[in-house]
DNA sequence: CGCGCGATTGAGTAATTTCAAATCTAGTGG
DNA sequence: CCACTAGATTTGAAATTACTCAATCGCGCG
């Protein structure tokens, strides 16, 4: 379990086995049932979610009470309010389950703690929220140039796997349009 | 002119007097007239810019040939292609100065000097790219649960400074809306 | 005065939403 | 195996939003 937390912090730096063993210290692991929430918006957004098994959802909901998905996270990705959880405050979003999960929590004194201790680790943070900045980067790009039907396609080709395992309902909150537009978009 | 670069970088780390001037060797000073372009699609981004003074864009041109512009950088702010930028990659953006501006230009390279050689500044340069990302998904947020009315005025709101330097036709193509509904928008 | 650029206006069109109803599907219990 | 239900998906029709294209307006400047 913690050698899939392992290999993507090595994607961007080498650990020697004792430093790895630290950084692990740091977190807390636990496991999530399908549906269950890991934050509520308008809680205190205490942890940065690793997940290293299963499915989650970030998404929350405008004046109107419409739902809208921010992001999806299956293995190998991490989830969280940023916002809330970087500066502290209540959390605006939701996160949950769409499959039983298992995550890595890291509390925002700890990620400090790792990041003021280990270079590698601030390298490693830095490097993360840069490529962060670049997906949604392109995600406004495709909001603001691309129609319904465009913006779909290029969801399927980006996240070919992950389509599979999300409902349509599901794909149009997080693309921004309604399903039954998505749907009419697929028919063809 | 470089007090302005300084007051940036304290914003988030504290620098001694010799620790500013070591950063100050990494970056190159330059002035740029209005219309001119700092960085043009299909050319190598070697360069992060921090605006000391005037006022740039950054845009692409979708294949339908129509402009999209990403952001607006006025004094204080970085405006760059990051994808492009932080892999060495060919540019898809363009950026040019919508005023004659004063810029400081940051090469890849000497960005990992200065973090390689200072935990300040990669402190600093991990705390940046952690706002742009909460900035990058507020606008996210915004593109998908808000109409163009709303968009407009949440901008407004967000940055009555700019607003007043940038011509409508240039705030609809960042709002990813078209000029003529902006206007439509406005008589209200 | 006349040019040029940005902003506005009008009319028609295209894309998307909304609301309501119908259909499909997977899982459950009998 | 079948009936039944909850959820997801699809379909239809009307309404809304935004876009396009074309023409006009307004204003600052040489």
């Amino acid at each position: 379990m913690q050698e899939i937390l392992r290999k993507q912090i090595e994607k961007i730096v080498a650990l020697a086995d004792d430093e790895f063993d630290f950084v692990l210290t740091h977190f807390i692991f636990k496991k999530f049932k399908k549906h269950q929430y890991l934050l509520q918006a308008d809680n205190p957004a205490r942890h940065d979610h690793f997940v290293a098994k299963g499915l989650l959802k970030s998404f929350y909901l405008n004046d109107a009470g419409k739902s809208h998905i921010l992001q999806f996270a299956p293995e190998d990705w991490w989830i969280s309010d940023p916002q809330a959880y970087l500066n502290e405050m209540t959390a605006t979003l939701n996160i949950d389950c769409l499959e039983d999960s298992e995550v890595f929590l890291l509390s925002l004194e700890n990620r400090e703690k790792l990041c003021a201790d280990s270079s590698n680790m601030q390298y490693f943070f830095r490097k993360k929220a840069q490529s962060g900045y670049i997906a949604l980067q392109k995600r406004i790009q495709s909001l603001v140039s691309l129609n319904a039907k465009e913006r779909y396609e290029q969801f399927l080709q980006q996240y070919p796997h992950l389509s599979q395992r999300i409902s349509k309902t599901m794909i149009a909150s997080y693309l921004g349009i309604s399903r039954e537009t998505l749907s009419r978009i697929t028919d063809s």
